[in-house]
DNA sequence: CGTCCGCTTTAACATAAGCTAATGGGCGGC
DNA sequence: GCCGCCCATTAGCTTATGTTAAAGCGGACG
């Protein structure tokens, strides 16, 4: 299994995520790790977690395991709109919103805490840095967001993945799951295109094209990258949207 | 929310806005005009109001006229990556960050309201209505960004156009910017053609497309559709992201 | 009242990416 | 140990979209 580092039980991911992010007062995350734990839940790879449409009442906080959200247009065409990662929110403050817009779905098996919306609002009301990192949560969610549709609308293929790679690289080191220039990377091809906006084919083609110039291995759900910063450049990739700092 | 939006105040789209969204309370919507009118600004058209990287220390209200988010990579290809429409606000909670991640440049003439980030934190901590209806106003970008990923990943270049008439003319509705089955589209084929992914000529061919197939009449800045309903059919639109129930 | 300029439109050609289909490889079930 | 399935890969062909270039068009302005 993964190498965890440091000690610091099963919400350690969120923690360091939240550091990276914007730190939180001991007492507030003490309070947060409370909820937390009297939330844990399991789930198998490639269940839904949510339907587009289904009502929302509680908030998600992943432990371990990727997801991803998608929507699915009538005549099948799927796009992943944006992967979820070890540490993060599935969807602060959604509930505002009744329903939800796309569908959560485990890529691999997930551990993850649910915090029903009263409990999750009466801990918001009680410790201000958490409503504001649960807010920055949103916000860089929302940066995420933006820069996939500069890399749908305005990168190449080739560019598109690479990007893809550097962002998913640089999400996961805070968190501590990058592996010197390795990470996992436990999705399929048909779920690396229908996050590109590329047919599988030319998904496969690319990837292929990726590591004839030496740019990445992609081998066993791994992925290691040789020269990041090549691979950035190469992605036309400007850092700063991701905003996560701090990470040691 | 009595008076506020129902007659002719500058703040008017903002309060029918937030009444197709989440309805305030006229205490909470009285205290948000009074913030608004303290901060009356105005912009020409063409003009940056915020640059990739700056610094944020308010919030911006849009009382009238367009703006659109947009990203630029190194060599120059742009991406917008949003509209912003009369009665949206530019970048609620965003200082939380810093610094933004895109640019906001109008389109037309604006004027807008600009709320200090020390008087805004101060209004949604005693309105509690108020700070979740902002709250909202993020959550629905979030759901737009995530429908333009969509777009751009998985919809060819005519239901691309298309979907993003649907969903300009959706948004105008509730603030009563809609006359009949027409609205002002007051952006160039280069403007549409950069939030759609496409290259201006294309963009161009595909808007004489949409002519040619009677769903759209498109002259002097004025989007007109005939029928709407056989438009979103054409765009695989999908009603419901938007959550602008309300609206009368 | 002509010229410049920004925007739209058209044309001709180039190419990135899609589509269909077939093959291969690993792995679990039987 | 063989079968079937999922996933990755390759090939051959098609097409949507990009590129470059040039022309039309109307308004602003001197």
């Amino acid at each position: 299994m993964r190498a965890h580092g440091t000690e610091g039980g099963v919400a350690q991911a969120v923690f360091r995520r939240f550091n990276a992010l914007r730190p939180l007062p001991d007492e507030d995350a003490a309070a947060l790790e409370h909820a937390i734990l009297e939330g844990l839940l399991r789930a198998g790879p490639g269940e839904d977690l949510i339907t587009e449409g289904d009502p929302v009442d509680s908030v998600r906080i992943v432990l371990s395991g990727w997801l991803f959200r998608h929507k699915t247009l009538e005549d099948g065409r799927r796009q992943i709109v944006n992967f979820i990662l070890p540490g993060e929110t599935c969807d602060a403050h959604a509930y505002l919103l009744s329903t939800l817009d796309h569908s959560i779905t485990t890529a691999t098996p997930v551990a993850y805490a649910e915090i029903k919306r009263a409990r999750f609002e009466q801990l918001m009301a009680a410790h201000h840095a958490l409503a504001e990192a649960f807010m920055c949560e949103t916000l860089l969610n929302n940066a995420i967001q933006r820069e996939w549709i500069v890399n749908l609308g305005r990168r190449s293929a080739f560019e598109r993945v690479a990007h893809l790679f550097c962002e998913i690289f640089e999400r996961l080191r805070p968190v501590g799951l990058i592996d010197g220039n390795s990470c996992s990377l436990p999705v399929t091809q048909t779920d690396l295109a229908d996050a590109t906006g590329l047919s599988v084919v030319h998904a496969n083609r690319t990837i292929q094209e990726l590591r004839a110039s030496g740019l990445i291995v992609l081998k066993d759900r791994t992925l290691t990258i040789g020269d990041l910063e090549a691979l950035k450049n190469a992605a036309m990739y400007s850092p700063g949207y991701l905003r996560l700092y701090r990470a040691k």
